[in-house]
DNA sequence: CCGGTTGTTCAGCG
DNA sequence: GCGCTGAACAACCG
């Protein structure tokens, strides 16, 4: 169930099986798993939601999607997609994609694209947003190629802070809110990470499962919005349309 | 027990 | 052969 910052702190927990081999690996994946047996770890990466397990010349891509969930030395009681055992400790992966990356990870990913990443460029994801016309404030946030990394609560919460209707349409916001926007939704990731690790995420949300404005004192709108209908709470007073 | 969901992929359509 | 859309998938919480 994770958004980018979730998928940071995954690769946090992991570090001390960089450099590990695998001794053992089980799983209800389709794809050939022991193909990673007696492999050794050489890195973990993230790319956006992605979770890449490095190895020489082979790449695990794992995606939680919205029902994930992994298990660090220890098991659930179901089968893992992907399970890693080592001589000391394990790494359990539930109800995710898994798939092999066989190309250089450079070629297969910009990382400038991702709000986490050192790497990230925000002048890039200004040209790619201009690219867009017609795409809505709500559904440029989800994109990953603009945004890698931003999911729905992150969308939420950064639209409620730059003051932007959802339903605004990109190409009309001016380009100073544009800015803001792009801004915003880096700085708010980082802040749900460190919130996620305190424990405190959810009581620092503005918007996101909010029934009030703090800023207006009125009930927030909440509806399905954009190309993917995902849930969106907004307020129509102080966020403003764009259209 | 039902409704809802921190997400992506792909078939099928125009 | 595109771009777009909706269905399918899945487990857990309240």
């Amino acid at each position: 169930m994770p958004e980018g910052p979730s998928i940071l702190i995954l690769k946090e927990l992991v570090q001390p099986f960089v450099g590990k081999k695998i001794i053992e690996v089980k799983g209800n994946s389709k794809i050939d798993l022991q193909r990673l047996k007696n492999q050794e770890i050489i890195e973990f990466k993230t790319w956006g939601k992605q979770f890449l397990i490095c190895f020489k010349n082979l790449t695990v891509r794992i995606h939680l999607l919205m029902f994930g969930s992994y298990r660090i030395n220890e098991s659930k009681d179901v089968v893992p997609r992907l399970g890693l055992k080592f001589k000391k400790g394990e790494l359990n992966f539930y109800n995710c994609s898994v798939r092999f990356i066989e190309e250089d990870l450079d070629t297969v990913y910009d990382w400038s694209a991702d709000v986490l990443n050192p790497l990230w460029n925000a002048k890039k994801a200004e040209a790619k947003l201009k690219d867009k016309k017609n795409m809505l404030a709500c559904d440029a946030l989800l994109d990953q190629d603009i945004f890698a990394g931003v999911g729905n609560i992150i969308k939420n919460e950064v639209l409620y802070r730059v003051k932007i209707h959802p339903e605004s349409i990109v190409s009309k916001i001016p380009i100073r809110q544009l800015r803001l926007l792009i801004k915003e939704a880096v700085v708010y990731s980082f802040e749900f990470l460190q919130w996620k690790k305190d424990f405190v995420l959810k009581k620092h949300w503005l918007a996101y499962n909010q029934k009030t404005c703090r800023r207006d004192n009125i009930p927030f709108n909440r509806a399905n919005l954009g190309r993917t209908h995902r849930r969106s709470f907004y307020c129509n007073k102080c966020q403003k349309i764009y259209v």
